[in-house]
RNA sequence: GUCCCAGUAGCUCAGCUGGAUAGAGCAACGGCCUUCUAAGCCGUGUGUCAGGGGUUCGAAUCCCUUCUGGGACGCCA
């Protein structure tokens, strides 16, 4: 990886004595326009330090500065020192850079093999897969990927709420209600039928929660019939789920679900008793948190069942001692930000210091123009159908502008699923969502397709190109022909990238990715409009694919980063 | 009631570890395909950065406060 910026700050600093390489590092940054230069030093915070007016540290800076290759030029201007780079240097070294790196342009091993568990898209039984759970899905297989890219070795575990009350209401609604071939034929829409109704009856009649809290309890006892059921209702939901995870290409190192730390719980109650944690109160057991400024976390019910904050502590313990994480990260919905809080910190006041390791990672609600999704009112957008309806419409557009095309079932599926996903990661995780179907089947400007057709469109030049063209190779080339003023736009944008995967992993911000991506397929649209490629001139053509395979190569490093696939041809 | 999060162009958003004139996309209108994939490119217009105070050489960005919207707050998850 090339860092000019790093470089330049370690110069800089030799210069100015008294100030370390990091604090000059942490100035640096991108001026707005190039007129000013591909990196700036604004010297106003170092006035107190050198006593010195600002004007005057940047003319000094730039009088003294040594001769470097890679810098054709410093200027100071009004307080700032601008820097311009050796053009045919920097496109040189970047580009033989990413030619030689290839996939893992952009990748650095900040991790070193440690482990990080990353705990995503973790869906309730029984219930459909809606856009809601697209979320957790696409956001923690991205960050996944991103860690793995990062150097570290990952666990992407699929907790699903496969426990709980709600199995007791449906076991009630189930033997009141319910019988086995409409289940076996109804799958879980049958099941959602029967919780639906639980609910609607349990409003006229209240006892039947009681039934339902009860039998759950029986299934946390290991009771046969109940267990049965149970194992029944999962398997069913299991079939769906899977149907969903093959269409994104999501896959998971472990689906422990809450049952499958069940027998892990007692052991827990015990070591919360003798740190002495746990308070009864009306014959629940709870560890209060009032000197936190948090409200009490019920850890177990007056009936002896556990709770969700129970299950999610005894995971820890559990993957702690399973994998020994370096981090935990748990990606679910903003709504949860207290129940992490809560019990992050139980697990710190139970003394274990990898509880700072615990990261939750939250994003914003999906509604639906206005109105809050429900599964109860059957206000959803079902994500199966969500995913069928922009493969249709792929296909659609497959048809009118590219019939000829091989294999467009599948493509249509690649890049369909891929606007879904993209859509979901292109703004900031913790902001809401209003879903909205037209948004959602758009296919122009900032969209997982435009990223997807520009990679397409490199790939049909590098085709085009034949023969040992279609594979530049570092040094084979003339990088000082690339001048210009497109072609040093996408130069400036392929250079961030390392820059931008390294913040969206500190961030665990997705979408800081899918924004970069957008911002290079739009400055190699412009360079592939104004300068023809595939021109007669022998060294310019080379020089312009070499160009062109380094867009080609990142744009598919991002992609895949975001979960998106990247077929040649659209 | 207490706490958390958000508020930037008509719409969706970026910019928020303070820096040079606040940027994209969508929508609207007008151009560009006998030449490398038009899911593309170019052009036209829009802003009390929710309001008010403060800190600073400098604030959309940090602090305080008000307003608006969303969310959470013991036997659901």
């Amino acid at each position: 990886m090339i860092d000019y910026k790093a470089k330049l700050a370690e110069h800089i600093a030799q210069q100015l004595k008294d100030i370390d390489t990091g604090t000059i590092a942490g100035l640096l940054e991108y001026p707005p326009n190039p007129e000013m230069g591909d990196v700036s030093l604004p010297c106003f915070k170092l006035s107190k330090q050198l006593r010195k007016a600002p004007t005057a540290i940047a003319e000094q800076i730039v009088q003294q500065f040594p001769p470097l290759t890679f810098i054709a030029k410093a200027e100071a201007i009004s307080g700032y020192v601008n820097f311009f780079f050796d053009k045919p240097q920097f496109a040189r070294e970047l580009l033989n850079d990413i030619l030689a790196s290839n996939d893992t342009y952009g990748s650095q091993n900040i991790g070193g093999g440690k482990t990080v568990v990353i705990d995503y898209s973790s869906p309730n039984i029984a219930k459909p897969f809606h856009v809601g759970h697209l979320r957790s899905t696409v956001i923690g297989r991205a960050l996944y990927n991103l860690f793995s890219f990062m150097g570290y070795q990952c666990v992407g575990i699929n907790h699903l709420g496969d426990w709980g009350t709600q199995f007791g209401k449906l076991i009630v609604a189930y033997k009141m209600w319910g019988n086995e071939a409409d289940v076996e034929q109804g799958e879980i829409g049958e099941l959602l039928r029967l919780y639906v109704k639980f609910h609607d009856e349990a409003e006229k009649n209240p006892q039947l929660e009681d039934e339902a809290r009860a039998w759950f309890a029986k299934l946390e006892q290991g009771d046969e019939e109940a267990r049965k059921l149970w194992q029944w209702f999962k398997d069913i939901s299991l079939k769906e789920f899977s149907r969903v995870y093959d269409l994104l290409c999501v896959r998971f190192d472990s689906f422990a679900g809450e049952s499958f730390y069940n027998d892990k719980i007692a052991p827990v109650i015990e070591e919360l008793k003798n740190k002495r944690l746990l308070e009864e109160d009306d014959g629940a057991l709870l560890v209060r948190l009032d000197e936190y400024n948090m409200p009490p976390v019920l850890i177990l019910k007056k009936d002896g069942s556990s709770l969700y904050h129970t299950r999610d502590i005894a995971a820890a313990l559990y993957r702690k001692s399973t994998y020994d994480f370096d981090k935990a990260i748990y990606v679910t919905g903003a709504a949860q930000n207290l129940h992490f809080q809560q019990w992050f910190k139980v697990v710190e006041l139970m003394g274990y210091e990898w509880a700072k390791d615990l990261i939750h990672v939250p994003f914003g609600q999906v509604s639906l123009e206005g109105a809050k999704l429900s599964t109860r009112k059957g206000n959803v957008i079902l994500l199966e159908e969500l995913l069928q309806q922009a493969i249709s419409k792929t296909l659609e557009i497959i048809e009118s502008k590219n019939p000829s095309l091989e294999g467009k079932e599948e493509i249509a599926r690649m890049v369909g699923v891929g606007a879904i996903i993209f859509n979901d990661l292109s703004g900031n995780r913790i902001k809401d969502i209003v879903f909205s179907w037209d948004e959602a089947l758009n296919f122009d400007g900032e969209t997982g397709p435009y990223v997807q057709y520009t990679h397409a469109r490199t790939c049909s030049l590098l085709r085009r190109a034949g023969g040992i063209e279609a594979e530049p190779a570092a040094g084979a080339f003339d990088a000082a022909l690339l001048d210009d003023e497109a072609a040093q736009h996408v130069l400036k944008q392929l250079y961030l990238f390392p820059e931008k995967v390294q913040q969206a992993l500190e961030k665990l911000e997705p979408s800081i990715v899918s924004r970069y991506l957008v911002d290079l397929a739009q400055s190699f649209n412009r360079f592939y409009h104004d300068c023809p490629i595939l021109v007669d001139d022998t060294e310019l053509r080379k020089a312009r694919l070499a160009l062109v395979k380094s867009v080609q190569i990142t744009l598919r490093n991002g992609l895949k980063l975001i979960g998106l696939e990247t077929p040649e041809r659209i």
